[in-house]
DNA sequence: CTGTTAGCGCATTCAT
DNA sequence: ATGAATGCGCTAACAG
């Protein structure tokens, strides 16, 4: 395993010299720079990266904590970040923290990892920035992020204290329920939100806040949430919800475009029409939106991972310079990204005002 | 940042004492290993993979490289590989390296980095071994893989010289088209591959000689297979190709389910019944295969993934008593894993023999 | 523009 | 069971 020496030896020049031409600062001689690279190349020279991070103090790597995987929305920022992070260098340590729940203590002879130690153990010292996808934090586990003593930044939500890109939440859900509202439906439900609820969390509480305002601004009275987690089987059990529980709305926002397509099987197996009896509306412009005809309000996620990443590597660089600290007002940045509306087929005016 | 000097100095031992006590190593007594521990605790310490790693030449981290993180396989795979190897203190890089597109240079001074590059520079001594999830593999990148000096392990393939999880990927081809053959059906195709084409990669063109052999017992001539990407859209696509291409087969088998699912929906927006007018099969049991009824072939997925992770674990525990070195014939495990059939409603005997 | 000199913070000998 | 000494491979001053 050749060593910066072998390098140096090869080249007739000082180690120094070596690390200066193979990291392209600029106080090389061109010619120097072009033997050093010819053989470094020749001898497969290859920086060891813990000698490296060990003499700079910088790891070129960046920690990606996110509850899911599979999930539409992070798989996206997941390759998003990994391929903005990667043109630039630096390397991506995955982190999936389930939301909630605290792991399972491993068979390890160490102390069982938690929320605390990974958040703690695994990303001070290992990373130079950590980001942070769409996950419920509590208090603690935003101070613990703070006190990492690096960048932080947050996408999917705009959360306090953490530099944040995400989108207009409540906007959306005013949105969404004023497009009902517009084709002329009057009895509207929201599904998959915990309302007011202290446990609610995030986009889907402030989706809810958008259409109690939209429905407040129409002189309606909003109903209370229909709770159900953002997945595909979870929108088809309150779809059963909504059939047994009372007189059906006419319009019905889905927070997810998951929960959405739930909802549009599940009433039409039931022989509810769509959107003839009941016009569904989602959130997302998840791919399959089109595939089942879903109206929905599309959200950028690709660009929202973006824009965090270059902002971070922007930060990063700034932080280089300035020897290893975080510039004042670091962490206030706070950037919405626009939305819009896709109409398709789920959606449509009300059959009252059809056949009145 | 506490150092382990501090936490030395703060209970009165030495560091190599601090060393052995903070990992658990049997020759530190009891009371000792109370005392640091206890110390390093409220020191906030947290070792520096940096440093350890110069020191011990182990990284504990495992590279994981994957063509996607959105598709289902994928994503389960990547969320099973990582929740084994954290309980066992391993970090996951995560490298997304495209298939088949060479990456596009970045604006960096250095190098652009190609798929050469990444999988060379950026695994070698930055990992202490690598799993590499279904990705079409050119021979050259099979040797670097090779070369890389340490463990490397695939999912989702049997490919030879690597240590392999998959599974039988021409069972799966003639299970499927057996289970339609057995319904009665004789004119059947097979969507989703590129038959014996030297491009043809891996699972498709296995499952396309499992479907020719199927084929074959039965005394049928089988047909060229119809080309298709492995996705909702593609599958569409093919729908409308094998709509306007000729007579109808009544007997569909997609090589996976998304390309199933894509079949599913173009047909039946084009009018055709199915299961009634055709039957189609899928490959996966992916979630959504269920919402859609389609009939498939499931692989375990997470099993895969699982059994190679732990595999991996076991042996870096081997190679770590016997000093570093691989043991000979690591690189010769071949696993494959069971499927089975899941009938649901998209496969039924041919209409020619309910109404003859 | 280049070489010399010091560590970076640990894990590991080899002692005891 | 513990301590002292050494070096992993590189980068960062500081000279020149």
């Amino acid at each position: 395993m050749a060593s910066i020496e072998d390098v140096a030896r090869a080249t007739g020049v000082s180690t120094a010299t070596v690390s200066r031409a193979l990291r392209g600062l600029a106080s090389v001689a061109e010619p120097t720079r072009v033997r050093v690279q010819k053989a470094a190349q020749s001898l497969g020279y290859v920086p060891s990266a813990a000698a490296s991070s060990l003499a700079s103090g910088r790891t070129k790597a960046v920690g990606l904590v996110t509850p899911h995987v599979s999930r539409w929305f992070f798989s996206v920022c997941i390759e998003t970040i990994e391929s903005v992070l990667r043109t630039e260098g630096y390397d991506v340590l995955l982190v999936i923290l389930p939301p909630g729940d605290q792991l399972e203590p491993g068979p390890g002879a160490v102390t069982p990892p938690s929320r605390q130690t990974i958040e703690t153990d695994l990303l001070r010292k290992r990373v130079d920035a950590t980001i942070v996808l769409t996950l419920p934090l509590v208090r603690r586990e935003l101070e613990t992020l703070r006190g990492l003593g690096h960048a932080v930044v947050y996408v999917g939500d705009l959360v306090p204290g953490l530099p944040s890109f995400g989108i207009d939440d409540v906007a959306v859900g005013r949105r969404a329920t004023e497009h009902l509202l517009r084709l002329g439906h009057r009895d509207i439900a929201l599904v998959g939100s915990n309302g007011e609820d202290p446990d609610g969390w995030g986009p889907p509480r402030d989706r809810y806040r958008g259409y109690v305002q939209a429905m407040g601004a129409a002189g309606l009275d909003p109903l209370p949430p229909v709770r159900c987690d953002l997945t595909v089987a979870e929108g088809r059990r309150a779809a059963r919800e909504l059939l047994t529980g009372g007189p059906l709305p006419t319009g019905v926002v889905a927070v997810s475009d998951e929960i959405g397509i739930g909802l549009l099987h599940e009433l039409r197996s039931a022989g509810v029409d769509v959107p003839g009896r009941v016009s569904v509306i989602g959130v997302d412009d998840h791919p399959h939106a089109d595939l089942h005809g879903l109206t929905t309000i599309a959200q950028p996620v690709a660009e929202q991972a973006e824009a965090a990443a270059r902002w971070l590597l922007a930060l990063l660089q700034r932080v280089r310079v300035t020897g290893g600290r975080l510039p004042a007002g670091w962490d206030s940045q706070q950037e919405r990204l626009p939305v819009h509306l896709v109409e398709r087929r789920s959606t449509a005016v009300p059959a009252s005002l059809v056949n009145p």
